[in-house]
DNA sequence: CATGACAGGCTT
DNA sequence: AAGCCTGTCATG
């Protein structure tokens, strides 16, 4: 079966028979060791389509005992191990009678892509199934991996972003999984599903972390209480906060620092700022010293360099690729008078101000903090509400070009380095150097900046991750202190080792916004919200599609209904019409219950009995987690252990209060994160 | 419900 | 003192 002419497509992805480099068409990826081979120099191709999907490669499909000759370029490169080291371990895979095929295939996919090494194939063993629960339900049927950045159809069925996009850009304008017709606003603006990402995430991260104690925080919903100053003026005290003072801020950081915000610096919460942290307004995110300036898209001084930007799509040729992105400098705006904005412009940008601030940061190598805004509609990576800390880049170039409206623009290459993965990504590990993605407009620009020398902020290959490779500048500002002489409860965080079961800890990361529960008949819908069918239709009890105008006089032609997402303000009306069930979701979700209930039932002789060990976790470690929301939602009221328990149960539906766009003051706060919300309490202090 | 007016804080 | 990738309410 195997020929010995059979060759792969080497690192370049040229085909190392042919020499050519086949196109998407004729490229064929192992369902195995996930290397690419050319189609038509197979000596024997699939037949079918189906055949095609589930294709083994000739090395991968060699029975065990036949030595492989040849390892291949990708293997060989991420394995230190020798090659015979190797098959020793894909042959002790082979051997464990107590994997299924899938499982082995897993596993030898991990080795030869170089993220298990064989010391820890044990311990790959234990918690692995939490991953296999999803990959084999939640695939991306164009490319059968796990979707990265996945979207969701209307129609139910999940894909990544970018093969989505792919199949857009093909003029296809049905689901690629059953052929139903996509809505153009689906295929103009696909959502990521940020329930799933969290949940591949934290497979991925529970499963190499093994322990799971250790997780970092990737994802992070927060609502802090309230400046304790602020909105100084009378207007800004009952609306339009736009000028309002922006209050207290929490962390210990000048003005003019430089990239991430640590532990250290954050006397609040002992966490630092996280990547995917979100913020109601500018106002909370300049509180967090995320990006202080709370109109401008600039933090920088132009002597000294820009620590933070904002993308919030002021700027109409800003374009934005998640890991990287072309920002726009500010200016070129009559702003004369009272303006605030004026999207028109009316002369040229230079590098002055906060232009040159970039410019110095992108000679400098320093990593500047992006903060998204879902003022950027045209994002696929934008939050859907509030600003979010999406982590540190680096600016590469920069450059100057006539821009949309024919005016000079500055621009901004913008490359994301850092060690926390992106909020939209399942991907569990940080940013790792990559190229420079190529840019069509640097053609015919002007005043072209590059840094010549090395960077400040950069990649450490022996410690495999982003840090200041010379001194970071140091502050020209006085350090803020916190005051906390007002007598305000100060938190600190303790950490605490994790109990609670894997599975439990994913199955709860499939939360109804609604109902606060585990979904029963998973709904998604097309701006990426997860209910379960039964809450969402309730939510809507009642109301029709469509409403008569004209108050019977004479008959008007029928008005569509607006109905409101939950917890967006997205129109669902046409989703709703025909709503699809996330198959694939409800499989993980039934499969992960069945599994904690066979746990339950072998292990659990459990004292109180009571608990249907379903949507509630049934430890001490859970009682203290909820116990730490409910203390932000009562303020900083102690609450007792008795207490906290009974009020352990969430309320029912109808309490969406806080995924609704716009609230108040006393709003509670929402925790939302991997590993801390387990492992990590609260404590009162004073 | 899209567009526009505009208030008045904070940084450069 | 000029400038700023806000946020809200008032319009048709």
């Amino acid at each position: 079966m195997a020929h010995d002419s059979d060759l792969p497509c080497d690192g370049d992805g040229v085909c190392m028979v042919c020499k050519t480099k086949p196109s998407e068409n004729e490229s064929l990826l192992c369902k195995t060791c996930a290397t690419p081979w050319h189609v038509t120099c197979l000596s024997a191709p699939p037949n079918s389509m189906a055949d095609a999907v589930n294709w083994e490669c000739p090395d991968c499909s060699l029975p065990p005992d036949v030595p492989r000759v040849a390892v291949k370029q990708n293997a060989a490169a991420a394995s230190s191990s020798s090659g015979s080291d190797l098959i020793a371990a894909i042959r002790s895979i082979e051997s464990d009678s107590s994997l299924t095929e899938q499982e082995k295939a897993k596993q030898r996919q991990e080795l030869l892509s170089g993220s298990a090494k064989a010391s820890n194939l044990e311990v790959v063993n234990t918690d692995n199934d939490v991953l296999n629960i999803l990959d084999g339900s939640l695939n991306c049927s164009m490319c059968m991996q796990l979707p990265e950045r996945p979207v969701t159809t209307p129609c139910g069925h999940n894909f990544c972003l970018k093969c989505f996009q792919k199949w857009i850009g093909q003029r296809k304008s049905t689901c690629a999984n059953c052929r139903t017709p996509i809505p153009p606003k689906m295929a103009s603006q696909p959502r990521i599903n940020s329930a799933l990402v969290i949940a591949i995430r934290m497979a991925r991260t529970l499963r190499s972390g093994a322990s799971g104690g250790t997780s970092k925080v990737a994802h992070f919903i927060h609502n802090q209480n309230r400046p304790d100053k602020a909105f100084t003026t009378e207007r800004a005290k009952k609306s339009g906060k736009a000028n309002a003072c922006s209050g207290k801020i929490f962390v210990t950081i000048p003005g003019d620092h430089f990239g991430p915000i640590s532990a250290e610096n954050d006397p609040e919460r002992n966490l630092g700022v996280l990547v995917g942290e979100t913020w109601e307004d500018r106002f909370e995110c300049r509180q967090w010293g995320a990006h202080f300036p709370h109109v401008a898209g600039i933090a920088g001084q132009s002597d000294y360099g820009a620590q933070s930007v904002a993308l919030s799509g002021g700027y109409e040729d800003d374009e934005d690729h998640g890991e990287w992105f072309l920002y726009t400098g500010s200016g070129g705006r009559d702003l004369s008078g009272n303006k605030r904005t004026n999207k028109l412009q009316s002369f040229d940008q230079k590098f002055d101000k906060l232009n040159e601030a970039l410019r110095v940061s992108c000679l400098k190598g320093y990593p500047v903090r992006v903060v998204r805004s879902h003022k950027e509609k045209r994002s696929s990576y934008a939050p859907e509400k509030g600003v979010r800390y999406d982590g540190v880049y680096r600016i590469e170039k920069c450059w100057r070009k006539a821009g949309k409206q024919g005016f000079k623009v500055c621009r901004y290459l913008f490359v994301r380095c850092d060690n926390e993965p992106a909020p939209w990504t399942s991907d569990e590990h940080g940013d790792r150097p990559r190229a420079l993605p190529s840019v069509k407009e640097l053609n015919g620009a002007t005043d072209i900046t590059e840094r010549k020398g090395s960077p400040a902020w950069d990649y450490d290959e022996e410690k495999s991750c982003w840090i200041w490779k010379k001194a970071p500048p140091n502050s020209r500002k006085p350090i803020q202190c916190q005051n906390d002489d007002d007598g305000t409860k100060v938190r600190k965080v303790r950490s605490k080792k994790n109990t609670v079961s894997v599975k439990q800890r994913l199955l709860k990361e499939f939360s109804c916004l609604i109902c606060r529960e585990v979904m029963n008949l998973p709904l998604t819908t097309p701006c990426a919200h997860n209910f379960c069918k039964a809450c969402l239709e309730s939510a809507f009890a009642g109301q029709s599609f469509t409403r008569q105008r004209g108050e019977g006089r004479r008959t008007l032609r029928v008005q569509k209904n607006i109905m409101k997402c939950p917890s967006c303000p997205t129109d669902i009306s046409d989703f709703l019409q025909n709503p699809q069930i996330n198959r694939e979701l409800m499989n993980v979700i039934e499969s992960l219950q069945r599994q904690i209930e066979e746990e339950n039932a072998g292990l659990n002789e459990d004292v109180d009995g009571g608990s249907d060990g379903k949507d509630e976790v049934p430890t001490e470690e859970a009682a203290e987690t909820d116990k730490c929301v409910e203390d932000d939602k009562e303020g900083a009221k102690p609450i007792t252990e008795t207490e906290t328990k009974q009020t352990n149960k969430r309320k029912r539906s109808g309490d969406i209060d806080d995924v609704s766009p716009k609230k108040s003051l006393d709003k509670p706060d929402v925790v939302h994160n991997l590993g801390e919300v387990d492992s990590a309490i609260p404590e009162l202090l004073v």
